[in-house]
DNA sequence: TAATTGTTTGACAAAATTGTTAAACAAAGG
DNA sequence: CCTTTGTTTAACAATTTTGTCAAACAATTA
């Protein structure tokens, strides 16, 4: 977004982030990529470089913009419970757009570049984290929630969002799940989750 | 297990389960596994026909070993609560050994053949899931886990086991933990899991 | 219209990776 | 000792994928 953006290179990249985070197909060639985007293969190779470079941009673009839309300050005063809900809200719907950027990551953890390029956020982030683990420590005190160490609520939080969205396929066929019926089960997800996480 | 399994048939087997799942090095060439290995790359072939056979052979035996040491009949009568207990066991200790299997499954849902394969179990499991659901919602009436979708309640066990190990390199960074400390949590973990799960 | 700039293309080169083959080697049995 | 069988190796071939380049093309500007 710095400058113009020209209107292929916005398709090869939309094109890339698609066969890469939502179809899953990581290791798609320039090729392919260029035949899905409807471009000449060279065309990759001139406004990127290489497949490394493209690769990378994209990613770091697909998790800038979730960790911007999950960090967005809200508008009014928000109760804990909501801030969670709306945590929820987000995280969901970035799942179901790129249901593969997670596991990608997950799965491309050892090679470690990505991540040191997530940190930059880090130093605006650090002490909004800290703010959270106090807020989430009042809660447990005020008896809202179960009494444990805060890191282990925030494991809890978002293993329960992201796990059955990035390994949707697997829950699907392992507990014989039709389509439909997973994406009911999605539906009701969110007030799962809090049951879990909040006393009631 | 078929026939012999000549020892550098298994030394190589075994190489490529470390590098493909504990390392998660998934596109590791015949050349730097055979390196590993400290065998000549050509032996990989000779072994294994192609790089595909291998690594389906091991993907294979991997998740064959995890689900039968999860499927086992335990010795005694277990509650409930000492089933899922053990399930959590089993399964936490598996991902530390192959912290990348199921996320590579993850990652590589789309393809399709590997779970074909994996199907072969169903029929054997298939009643022993309904039985397992059954006995989830007894649990429920009984009051000692919330009310809701079975299914939800699988999500949510597998989900706060597998995630934090899966994703272990993601969260110790963005939770800003040191290696010792995030091993500290994972050995609450168990603890935390029961506590969300159970009302008490 | 000529010139400049940016875009697109096909042809080509280079690199990386896989797969095959024939020959060397070693162990075991006759 | 010779033969057979299975194992290991180096050299080679084939394939796949990436990257480069010069020329064609289009749009804009002087």
């Amino acid at each position: 977004m710095s400058t113009k953006d020209s209107a292929t290179e916005e398709l090869i990249k939309e094109t890339a982030k698609k066969i890469f985070f939502s179809e899953g197909r990581f290791n798609a060639t320039t090729q392919e990529i260029a035949d899905a985007a409807g471009v000449n293969r060279t065309l990759v190779h001139y406004y990127f470089r290489s497949r490394d470079l493209l690769f990378e941009k994209v990613w770091l673009e697909g998790h800038a913009e979730f960790k911007e839309k999950l960090m967005e300050e809200p508008k009014g005063d928000l109760s804990f419970k909501q801030k969670i809900e709306r945590f929820i809200d987000v995280w969901m719907a970035h799942a179901q757009k790129y249901p593969y950027l997670d596991s990608y990551l997950a799965a491309n953890m050892h090679a470690g570049e990505l991540l040191d390029n997530v940190a930059k956020f880090r130093d605006d982030h650090e002490q909004r984290k800290k703010a959270f683990l106090q807020e989430i420590e009042r809660e447990m005190k005020a008896g809202t929630i179960p009494e444990m160490d805060p890191m282990q609520f925030v494991l809890n939080l978002v293993s329960l969002i992201s796990y059955p969205l990035a390994m949707r396929p697997l829950m699907e066929r392992s507990l014989s799940l039709g389509k439909k019926k997973y994406e009911a089960l999605m539906k009701e997800r969110k007030q799962a989750i809090l049951k879990v996480l909040f006393k009631d």
